[in-house]
DNA sequence: ATAACACATTGACTTTTTTCGATTTGATGG
DNA sequence: CCATCAAATCGAAAAAAGTCAATGTGTTAT
């Protein structure tokens, strides 16, 4: 299987679990420390830090640190790309209609 | 942890499998038969089976019966659906910059 | 009717992901 | 320097997802 598929998966990822959809939930109005986010989702901290970093390897979540604190935030450019990937993935070639890709039956 | 994201998490797991990708990208132009799909995927008959299932269910991909045959197609409402989804998750509210949203530390 | 075909389903197994408690790292404050 | 706090990392256990061979189901051809 192509590499680029493997990438691809990675991105979406970030989107499979309800735990980290929550955390994104929770940064929409706004950037957030992790202890806020430990507060409103229902998991350890330790499996809560794990959601953060998938999120942030795949693009979707900024991660500042300042002193002891991690705040947390969407990436507009992160999202831009992973809509992007998905309107890449999911898009039907204009001549879809006129190919004879119906292969071994017909 | 609410229903909401546990179904949302289904749609994008549609996209979160390199097979799965795999089997989309052969579909961008235009319907192929499972039999077809096989011969290009490096799965058994029985995988793509449980992974075609899975992109059906997510309403990405069509499938049409004809005969002996199943003929899968990217469904344009259900990507459209999974692009809005993902604008949905990922947009950044208005006021966000406004917010004290710090929370616990500040 | 029967055989062959295309695909779905089942059950067992493997791999990956999620989860937690414990420990480590790094910053802050007394 | 030492205690405390926030968050990351580690290691192990549990849960979920992917895989395959075998079998079942429905269709077509002889």
């Amino acid at each position: 299987m192509s590499d680029i598929h493997i990438n691809n998966a990675k991105v979406f990822k970030a989107f499979c679990d309800e735990t980290r959809l929550m955390a994104l939930e929770l940064l929409q109005n706004g950037e957030k420390c992790a202890c806020v986010l430990l507060e409103k989702v229902n998991v350890g901290q330790s499996t809560l830090s794990h959601h953060m970093k998938i999120l942030v390897d795949s693009g979707v979540v900024n991660a500042r640190k300042e002193g002891k604190w991690t705040y947390y935030s969407i990436s507009a450019a992160g999202s831009e790309n992973a809509a992007r990937l998905l309107r890449q993935i999911t898009t039907i070639e204009a001549d879809a209609e006129n190919n004879d890709n119906l292969g071994c039956c017909e």
